[in-house]
DNA sequence: ATAAGTCGATTCATATGATAATTGTGATTG
DNA sequence: CAATCACAATTATCATATGAATCGACTTAT
């Protein structure tokens, strides 16, 4: 890894990490999110584990879980292709992370957010009817570490993160708590953005009221307060990129 | 089912169709969600590929790729166990589809509708801003099937999902685009439940005014109508199931 | 000349046996 | 009793061989 001026790989063995399985997923699934694969064909897995310097074992086992999130596929003879972007699974935290590492365009930031705000409001509506004791302690919980965030005693986007995670969670809705880790996965990928975005102190107040309304046990308060929260971030975005597409 | 009573799986090989792994993958992953392995301790790779008849390569493959949809975990020494389904992938149409096959209960099927009725109308939202003309024409071929469904020219089961799933691709966000498998794979996986909940001849109507919304680029009266329809059928869930958990 | 069929090369699919790496468990020792 | 060490179990990795499927070129028959 010193003076190696090679595009190709190549590298014989591993900076893939103590499991050269996982390293190897980690490696090929950045490449493919990263369009290296657009123009030019996939290599054959003989190809890839020779310029990864791993057994063709462990690049199958690689590629099959490549397939599994959808960015592959593989036939005998046609060899193993990259799949439309159409059908890869971005609600993985795995092919998310790549996509938001890759250059983390406001276009899938705003995508993103345009989830959120059907979920998330629709998760802190049913978290008013059916959350727990439990379920508020957390969400009164990252609500503090808000608070305590704003006076710079905590990490303000890991109380944001906590938060809303919460809410997701008190949902009891199993699709809805499959989320938590796509959300902490986004938000905490794209700081950088939302540093940007956020940091105004009015938030406190407003998740404040979607706590308060969940706590009342008011589903339509909650969905109300919960989508201006998101819709502000959205709209925020939508300024600094007028036109989509 | 016939004469054998073995409770292990043993056939020496091959029910699993022209491709071994991919075979075994839907064997073992249904096997999973089916709680086969709850009490008892999932079996190592040796074992597994002994009881299926298979080499453990195969039997390698179709663990990882189950690792890749969140419902296994391999270590070496502990062995390979079976992952809590809170971190199952349920946007992935292999895991979603043995879930639903294997009692498809109500709870499961609410809280689907559950998710559909924060998104969908979202989507419809979106849809009445970003739709081009070849979005509204297929919008209109679903509109046009479910029509032709009511005189009995037509599945009604595919007219819906035809419309359904035309107005999630007119969002043009992946993550709603990503949802069109899930949608489909659930209505047509669920055919026994909808057929008893749906088939109201209102239907048509309801969906005509999704349509005309996003037709006037409307988007606050498409989501209001998406709204309506998905919250018809979730009533009717809960009507039939009146306490949860 | 066109159509069908044959053959071969390429690539993934599967099998097998051996070795390495990891880690829980229990024995050992201070 | 605690810390350490040795062992064993299990996955991780490798190397090699064989099978199966498919595309393309070539051959052959009509």
């Amino acid at each position: 890894m010193t003076g190696s001026s090679h595009l190709i790989i190549d590298e014989p063995a591993a900076q893939l990490g103590r499991n050269l399985t996982y390293g190897l997923l980690d490696n090929i699934g950045r490449a493919i999110v990263t369009g290296q694969f657009e123009k030019a064909v996939f290599p054959t897995e003989a190809e890839l584990a020779k310029q990864h310097g791993v057994s063709r074992s462990v690049t199958r086992e690689a590629v099959k879980m490549l397939t599994a999130k959808g960015l592959l596929s593989a036939r005998p003879r046609q060899g193993t292709t990259v799949q439309p972007t159409s059908s890869w699974n971005l609600f993985d935290t795995d092919v998310l992370r790549w996509m938001l590492e890759r250059k983390l365009s406001i276009d899938l930031l705003r995508q993103f957010n345009e989830l959120r705000v059907a979920v998330e409001p629709e998760g802190a509506a049913l978290a008013a009817t059916v959350a727990g004791e439990d379920d508020l302690a957390r969400i009164d919980a990252g609500l503090e570490r808000m608070q305590a965030a704003e006076h710079g005693l905590d990490d303000p986007l890991e109380a944001d993160i906590a938060f809303h995670v919460a809410i997701l969670r008190a949902s009891k809705n199993p699709f809805y708590i499959q989320l938590r880790d796509v959300v902490s996965t986004a938000l905490r990928t794209s700081i950088r953005f939302t540093n940007r975005i956020k940091g105004r102190s009015a938030d406190v107040a407003e998740h404040a009221k979607v706590r308060d309304a969940i706590a009342a046990r008011d589903p339509d308060a909650a969905r109300i307060a919960m989508r201006r929260i998101i819709g502000d971030v959205l709209g925020l975005i939508e300024d600094r990129q007028p036109a989509g597409e």
